[in-house]
RNA sequence: GCCCGGAUGGUGGAAUCGGUAGACACGGGGGACUUAAAAUCCCUUGCGCAAGCGUGCGGGUUCGAGUCCCGCUCCGGGCACCA
């Protein structure tokens, strides 16, 4: 430390000095000025002092235990933090501290997950270019984190739009582009060793090449994407839903786009959750996105062949028992197949009906989904069912989707509701071969698919078998047969990974056409590839990408031209928790000492939206990083939490009543007031309309959004941080209550002035000497076990992330302390203003400082409770009758179950209740409870 | 429709293992201090006059259920033609 920061420290001190010496003359002359709680003085003064003494620098050593604790950074918007923000990093912030002071290597950074539409959009409206605004923003954010004080470690603040980071997402990127999937091994290996087979080798280099590209991790693809025109863009499935939701049209449409082969990864993105300690909804969503399915591949053979190529139908089944039931099969519009198999007399209405299914928008076709509507054509062909040899047409229809299994069907109308819908609309044959266990195979067929397990019927061979049995015996028989295997499959598809955008992360990647012809993709040597200037950042309407207007940029003089798409914003979000571990690193993204120490984040808390998306995407990212050595886990993070949402209130009007454009009318709460001071009733403030209270998720058009800036100005940082913490568990979602904030700043006033007045009760004896040095084992007993509860309690529930119950333990704490004429302990307090460090560490620091202590408490030793402490000599013991309480009797700790049983017996309560009647049976709970029993 | 959560005073919530339901806080009521107000402090506050009744509803297990089991209702989130 510079001795320069030590004497800015000195100067730092006098006013607190000055502050404590005005108190106490002014006491003494009787005046009795109230000593205020200068919140907004002691925040910035140390929030200073953390800043110029580094006091959360966090560096590799192999002689602590580490602990890395994570925020999901933020996008830095316009808009700077609403109260939602601060909740999660209150938390990790908590847990930080606490972590530190237990004597833990604490990591614990941010920084900024930056490009983004929204900026793009900005500079397309005002002219100011994406990276201009986008560093107001960041200052923006930053300044008002600093004011809340967290812990962070500023150095080790990341911004993925910075060239220095986004090489190093680029650099990943190659990985992928460098490495195929080895299903043998399991793992991913670089792309040299994949092995060529000698008829590809044989068709020379450009065949090699071809077949290379075809099995590397990143890799181009042309097929329908989902294609947004309104923002000009295409998306990755995983966000279609989420613009729908918006009202955004997303259509099918054909385009040349880089994917990632996450589907590789599928079984080990399953299999690894388990030893996640992760929220379960998370894990649910996770394996249900993943989609799972155990069933069989089964090969249907054409009954006439017009093509040679085109001889069978694969169709996957997780119901291979009711193959006997297959009664037709569907075929998606897109299947290869479509065209080679359809008969010149159905032509013309295949044709027509694939036109139309792959140019309708996803909207519409889960529109009908919903009401259940089933269209569809027939090819004219047919085909041989395996298992009984009979013929079955062959449809195509577009609730077969291509991208699941094989794109095609055995349609078993009789068990499956979809393929009942279908038959029945098209009046195709229902027959039944499962029955009803027990019900003597009886099952109204024709009415309702029957898609629970029974027993096989109408099924040859498999007759009488429960359905799991009959699944076995089946592909067993299948596999036997040649006809057939055991197939898995996922929904999971493959992660669609460019967009037609400006604002992201340029890919390493340049274009050469070969001298056959080819476009052939190679590396950029020399990253980062930088975003080039431009002054127009629309994409065009057939989706070119901005990008590809920069002529001079992307245009190379060798020939080569740049790759125009930029990567989608979840690429530096997909591995920033790697960057912090060394973010200064311009050798590597990150060295493997630095991640063999720090992995894996062992608290990462965020909000749910992530659930599937980041998640998912980083989670992939991390095993390839793992395959390929560069991380030593299999999982980045390992304990996940997801904190609810603050709420914020909107008035509606008794009656629901509409604006002309269907959305709901409502007040904000500037408009409205409450009937009476006492009232939960609320009126329009310009009307005097009654109005109803709801509580929603605070957004800027709804007007309900908290602003942290004005909670802190009003009220201070740690009033924030504690109320954050307060308004319930940390999963939950609440809505914010400006009266509640009040409540927690009132307590931290009372803590102040237990520290600093003396006269936290209003009747104590107050004065210099009452915060007494008193000899070890001096002092009110009372005291000494409330404090000791008091640690006990905070530090077992932080460890729960129990925050709000911690909280009232310290209020019960300052409530109780001091009695009339008691002095109070400094050792005690000094413990307290240690407890107290985690939540509202700026007055925590205060307190400390004011006791005398020479450094800041951030790296003090967390209190430890002594346990001698927490037992009383009596206990109160609850005597009920018939499991009703009856009575309470203070019982020495000694005490005997038979002296515990007398005593209960005798007392005249017990006695009132028994009315004479004998116990019968007497239960006795140590330490707690005693039941009797008559 | 399916999957995952949840439901406790006027409000946010507490009760970690089946053992005193309502900690802590907000809001309300009353009081002290004050010329007054604010601020602060103290008392009180689930419902009921009471016996009693009370953790969404109906059953069950248990000496004892907010907690466990069965069947529902409602709210929130997710998925949704995935064969």
């Amino acid at each position: 430390m510079s001795p320069g920061t030590c004497r800015r420290n000195a100067q730092a001190a006098p006013p607190l000095a000055r502050a404590r010496r005005l108190a106490f003359s002014a006491r003494a002359s009787s005046v009795a000025p109230p000593m205020t709680y200068d919140f907004r003085a002691i925040e910035a003064r140390w929030q200073s002092f953390w800043d110029e003494h580094h006091s959360f620098r966090a560096d590799v050593d192999p002689e602590r235990p580490k602990y890395y604790v994570l925020d999901m950074f933020p996008y830095p918007s316009g808009d700077g933090l609403h109260v939602g923000h601060p909740e999660g990093y209150t938390a990790t912030d908590i847990v930080a501290r606490y972590k530190r002071m237990r004597g833990f290597n604490v990591l614990h950074p941010m920084g900024w997950d930056a490009f983004g539409l929204p900026a793009e959009r900005y500079a397309m409206q005002t002219g100011v270019h994406p990276a201009v605004r986008t560093a107001e923003c960041i200052v923006n954010f930053k300044r008002q984190l600093k004011t809340l004080g967290f812990s962070y470690d500023w150095e080790r603040e990341v911004d993925t739009t910075d060239p220095r980071y986004y090489k190093w997402t680029q650099w990943i990127f190659l990985q992928l582009w460098g490495a195929f999937y080895d299903p043998t091994q399991a793992r991913a290996r670089p792309i040299d060793e994949l092995p060529i087979p000698a008829e590809i080798a044989a068709q020379g280099p450009a065949a090699v090449r071809r077949y290379r590209d075809d099995h590397r991790l990143a890799y181009l693809h042309d097929a329908p994407v989902n294609w947004c025109p309104a923002l000009r863009v295409v998306l990755a499935n995983e966000e279609v839903a989420e613009q729908v939701e918006k009202g955004l049209v997303v259509v099918r449409r054909p385009m040349r786009q880089w994917m990632m082969r996450i589907t590789a990864y599928a079984e080990r993105l399953l299999t690894d959750l388990e030893g996640l300690d992760w929220p379960a909804s998370v894990l649910d969503m996770q394996r249900h996105w993943i989609g799972r399915s155990d069933g069989a591949e089964v090969r249907f053979h054409l009954v006439h062949q017009h093509d040679a190529d085109a001889s069978a139908i694969e169709v996957f089944t997780t119901r291979p028992d009711t193959l006997f039931g297959a009664t037709y099969m569907v075929l998606a519009p897109e299947h290869p197949l479509v065209q080679r198999i359809t008969t010149p007399e159905h032509a013309a209405a295949v044709a027509a009906y694939v036109e139309r299914a792959t140019r309708r928008s996803e909207r519409d076709r889960q529109a009908d989904a919903a009401e259940g509507q089933k269209t569809g054509v027939f090819t004219g062909a047919f085909a041989r069912n395996p298992a009984n040899g009979a013929h079955v047409p062959v449809w195509i229809s577009d609730y077969v989707l291509m991208g699941y299994g094989t794109g095609a069907i055995m349609a078993v109308p009789g068990h499956d509701e979809r393929d009942h819908a279908f038959a029945r609309a098209m009046a195709l044959p229902i027959v039944q071969v499962v029955g009803v266990v027990g019900g003597g195979g009886a099952h109204p067929i024709a009415d309702a698919a029957f898609s629970e397990p029974g027993v096989a019927i109408n099924s040859g061979f498999l007759d009488g078998l429960p359905t799991a049995a009959a699944k076995q015996r089946m592909i067993e028989w299948l596999e036997a047969e040649g006809l057939g295997r055991r197939r898995v499959t996922y929904k999971l598809r493959d992660w669609l990974f460019s967009r037609q955008r400006y604002w992201g992360e340029p890919f390493p990647l340049i274009h050469r056409s070969t001298p056959d012809g080819d476009d052939e993709v190679v590396p950029v040597q020399e990253l980062p590839v930088t975003l080039p200037e431009l002054a127009d950042f629309q994409p065009s309407e057939t989706g070119e990408p901005p990008l590809s207007k920069a002529e001079a940029w992307v245009q190379l003089p060798d020939g080569g031209r740049r790759e125009t798409n930029t990567m989608p914003q979840w690429a530096g979000s997909c591995w920033y928790y790697l960057r912090f571990m060394d973010p200064s690193n311009d050798a590597a993204p990150f060295s493997r000492a630095a991640a063999d120490y720090w992995l894996p984040v062992d608290l990462y808390i965020g909000g749910a939206e992530h659930a599937v998306l980041h998640l998912l995407y980083a989670r992939f990212w991390h095993k390839v990083l793992f395959d390929l050595g560069h991380v030593g886990t299999r999982e980045p993070f390992q304990r996940l939490v997801n904190q609810g949402m603050v709420l914020g209130a909107t008035y509606l009007p008794k009656d629901r009543r509409r604006h002309a454009d269907g959305s709901a009318v409502i007040f904000k709460p500037a408009e409205v007031e409450s009937l009476a001071p006492a009232s939960d009733e609320w009126r329009v403030k310009a009307t005097g309309e009654l109005v109803d209270v709801q509580w929603d998720k605070m957004s800027k058009s709804r007007g309900n959004v908290v602003n942290p800036d004005d909670v802190v100005t009003q009220f201070g940082a740690d009033t924030m941080r504690l109320y954050e913490m307060f308004m319930g568990p940390l999963e939950h979602s609440a809505p914010w209550q400006t009266d509640g904030v009040a409540g927690c700043h009132r307590f931290l006033q009372r803590a102040y002035r237990l520290a600093f007045d003396g006269d936290a009760s209003g009747t104590a004896d107050s004065g210099p000497d009452r915060l007494r040095e008193l000899p070890p084992g001096e002092g009110s007993d009372r005291q000494r076990r409330l404090l000791h509860r008091t640690i006990a309690a905070v530090s077992e529930r932080i460890d729960r992330l129990a925050f709000n119950t911690a909280i009232s333990a310290m209020m019960i704490f300052v409530r109780d302390i001091v009695e009339p004429g008691e002095p109070l302990h400094r050792d005690a307090l000094a413990q307290f203003s240690l407890l107290l460090a985690p939540f509202a560490p700026h007055l925590a620091e205060e307190i400390w400082r004011a006791l005398g202590k020479p450094h800041s408490l951030a790296h003090e030793p967390w209190p430890a409770a002594d346990e001698a402490l927490l037992v009383d000599a009596t206990f109160p013991l609850v005597v009920q009758i018939q499991g009703k309480r009856r009575a309470e009797l203070a019982i020495s700790q000694g005490a005997s179950e038979a002296d515990i049983t007398s005593l209960a017996l005798a007392s005249p309560e017990v006695q009132r209740h028994l009315a004479g009647k004998t116990p019968r049976r007497v239960i006795y709970v140590p330490g707690k409870l005693l039941n009797i029993v008559v």
